[in-house]
DNA sequence: TTTCCGCCTG
DNA sequence: CAGGCGGAAA
């Protein structure tokens, strides 16, 4: 039902979401934009603002106005000393994501900005992970060409520059020169070219100073911003909740889970984020410098206890504004977002990595092999993405203690997401991950920059990371053992998914129909069930954090393929449907992405129920109409609950007899046995088709199927569960 | 698409 | 041997 209901509005928030990754793109690949992440329209950035401001700039002249985003400069990434460089790195992938902005300029860019300061600290991979966050980027904001061109004109006046001292030398040169001879000639273009490097060298002399200076400024707005924030922040996350319908909503950060074609969030992107704790610290002893082989991604996030620091593109006078605050809110969630969902990412990378072998439980591999969509590209940055994925799961490690007691739920989760892992053809969980993902919920941070009046529901990721799990390992070509009983048993799943109790117990909030309604059954299949029960009964703040994770799952959810627990299921639905449509198969397993493949191997497998139930009624149809005895023959033509074909057939269809065989089947079973029987008896079964007419018969008994099957996962029975 | 048939595996 | 599955045929 879940996935059912909530598909159209996923699809909505699926093209917000674009504009929304597409402004973070914008955003995590410009050098310095003023902008407005979130209320800004790509056209209005400039990403090459600082540049152009940084002539006029001293520390009297920043005035910050909302509306004059023009003279705003980006504080933050100017305050990270690799910041330049990691940008430069950035500027190169821009030219690739962007080729129309290519100038065919004899003098590189380098040698307006300085090949060496920029370039340094820009390591392979942080460009590769900058450039491949833009892939997607089709529509290119027509300012860039504006900023691009401002920087070409630089390129170009630094070129004229240049061969104006060229040309003096060379007339220099002819007046001297009566009698010119080539190594003299040659000397004098050894001397101009000397010149001009000196020239060059000049510039970029001046351009880093004026780019030191900017960045002391900007060091010391941002402290001072700091300040303004340390005691706005509560207040902030406290107003959280009264925000959520403006501006972003993370909602829309959810859906990029869910989005197929977006390989961006799966692989490790992230909005701009502010520094690691290291650089930041570098920059306030004062050492502004470019620290070659630093982390090479900016991520730009500082925790500092309680505090959250953002140097996005936020400006003082937005922040001194009331709408500051409130960016600053949605700014907290969309960090939150990008970071589950590199958490969430990896956790499915690494499931999704099919060869046991490469996934070593000591070490979070970096390179661990793809087994979901991702391509080479992706391959490429994972060294950056796992990077970024170790700030962040270092902090749970940093912050849970090993003898905390108070999450003894947390703990279990644990136990319970181990539980494939006992099974040695399972690929073993990294440990490493586990903390970071399941860390006691208490009030240690999930994440460095949740809020912590407002926790992540843990139980909730804890309760959706176990389904994510599931699902993603019963849709991976595993060993069937690891998949079928006692893993894909309801009840071993009742045991191994106790969520909805849980979360009744730690979110008050949730109402009681959540807890035992949707889960009466108590099985795995309700889980997506009970998904559905939070989502309506969890809180609006936490509506975006289950979300985020729900819209995560239904993208799992939309899995390719059919696990065991889909054959389950169809079994299941055989004793109400013998012969479900396609259109009826699609209704019912919602958690099953249809293709012509899956369609005709679930029809498949009714054709295959439908065999085993004729054969089956034949046999006993044949062995009735042998009875010489009419009181045996009409035994043999009841089917009782203690008979052999009622036996046989529960076991093939529900084997492990956990669910009430519907009254319904027990009917349809007895006709189709007495008119197996009736045409034997009448001799018809000489006919090679008399089959037929039984079929066509059976065909039109069929009935509804329970809701309960419209949920993913296997149905569970009430009757027998409750 | 459905049914029949045969093979393979646990 | 039961049951799943694939291929051929209708």
């Amino acid at each position: 039902m879940t996935s059912v209901l909530f598909q159209p509005t996923w699809k909505r928030q699926k093209r917000q979401l674009r504009r929304v990754i597409y402004i973070n793109l914008i955003l995590s690949v410009s050098m310095d934009s003023p902008s407005d992440r979130f209320h800004q329209q790509p056209s209005q950035m400039c990403p090459f603002e600082l540049y152009r401001n940084l002539p006029d700039s001293n520390s009297t002249s920043h005035r910050f106005s909302p509306g004059s985003l023009a003279s705003h400069p980006l504080f933050g990434p100017l305050m990270h000393p690799s910041s330049a460089s990691q940008r430069w790195g950035s500027f190169h992938q821009r030219q690739g994501l962007f080729p129309e902005l290519l100038v065919d300029d004899d003098v590189s860019e380098e040698d307006v900005f300085g090949r060496r300061e920029f370039s340094v600290g820009a390591t392979p991979s942080s460009q590769c992970c900058a450039g491949d966050k833009g892939q997607d980027s089709a529509h290119e904001p027509e300012d860039w060409n504006q900023n691009f061109a401002r920087v070409k004109r630089l390129r170009i006046n630094s070129a004229l520059r240049n061969e104006e001292e060229v040309g003096r030398e060379g007339k220099k040169g002819r007046k001297n020169g009566a009698s010119v001879k080539i190594d003299e000639r040659k000397r004098a273009e050894q001397g101009n070219r000397r010149q001009s490097r000196e020239g060059r060298k000049r510039q970029r002399q001046e351009l880093k100073l004026q780019l030191e200076e900017t960045r002391g400024k900007l060091l010391e707005l941002q402290r001072k911003v700091w300040r303004v924030y340390g005691g706005q922040a509560n207040e902030e996350k406290e107003g959280e909740e009264e925000q959520e319908d403006e501006a972003l909503n993370l909602d829309e950060v959810a859906d990029m889970f869910s989005n197929d074609n977006e390989p961006l969030i799966s692989a490790g992107f992230s909005p701009p984020r502010c520094s690691s704790k290291k650089n930041n610290e570098n920059i306030q002893n004062g050492n502004p410098g470019i620290i070659p082989g630093e982390t090479s991604m900016d991520l730009d996030l500082e925790l500092n206890g309680d505090q959250v620091w953002l140097g996005c593109s936020l400006v003082r006078g937005e922040w001194e504004s009331t709408e500051g605050g409130q960016k600053f809110a949605q700014a907290l969630k969309q960090e939150l977002a990008s970071v589950v969902a590199q958490v969430i990412d990896r956790v499915v990378r690494l499931y999704a990595e099919t060869d046991p072998s490469s996934v070593t439980s000591a070490t979070v591999p970096q390179e661990t092999g793809v087994a979901m969509d991702l391509n080479s590209k992706r391959r490429q940055r994972s060294d950056t993405v796992a990077r970024v994925v170790e700030q962040v799961e270092a902090l749970p490690l940093i912050t849970k203690s090993p003898q905390d007691k108070r999450a003894p739920i947390a703990q279990s989760g644990q136990k319970d997401l181990l539980l494939p892992q006992s099974n040695p053809s399972l690929a073993p969980l990294p440990q490493p991950l586990l903390p970071a993902l399941f860390p006691p919920r208490s009030k240690d941070h999930f994440l460095p920059s949740y809020p912590p009046d407002n926790p992540v529901p843990l139980p909730l990721l804890h309760y959706t990371m176990q389904n994510l799990f599931a699902r993603s390992l019963s849709s991976l070509p595993l060993n069937k053992d690891c998949l079928s009983e006692p893993f894909m048993d309801f009840r071993s799943h009742n045991a191994v998914f106790p969520p909805l109790s849980l979360l009744g117990q730690l979110d008050p909030s949730l109402p009681d129909r959540a807890r035992d309604g949707g889960m009466r059954g108590g099985g795995a299949g309700m889980v997506d069930g009970a998904d559905a029960a939070l989502y309506l009964a969890a809180g609006k703040a936490k509506k975006n954090y289950i979300l985020t994770l729900a819209c995560f799952l239904n993208h799992l959810h939309s899995q390719e393929g059919l696990s065991p627990c889909h054959l389950k299921k169809a079994k299941l639905m055989f004793f109400y449907s013998r012969y479900p449509s396609s259109s009826t198969l699609k209704t019912f397993f919602p958690d099953v992405k249809f293709n012509r493949c899956v369609t005709s191997q679930l029809i498949k497998w009714f054709s295959n129920f439908r065999e085993f139930f004729y054969i089956q009624m034949e046999r006993f149809a044949r062995q009735a109409a042998r009875e010489g005895l009419a009181s045996a023959r009409e035994r043999a033509l009841r089917l009782g609950r203690d008979s052999e074909l009622y036996r046989i057939l529960n076991m093939h269809y529900n084997k492990s007899n956990d669910y009430q065989v519907p009254e319904r089947f027990v009917e349809v079973s007895e006709v189709a046995l007495r008119e197996f029987f009736s045409a034997i008896q009448s001799g018809r079964d000489a006919d090679p088709c008399w089959k037929k007419a039984i079929y066509k018969i059976i065909s039109k008994l069929d009935s509804p199927v329970p809701d309960s099957f419209r949920l993913p996962g296997c149905p569970t029975d009430t009757y027998r569960m409750g």
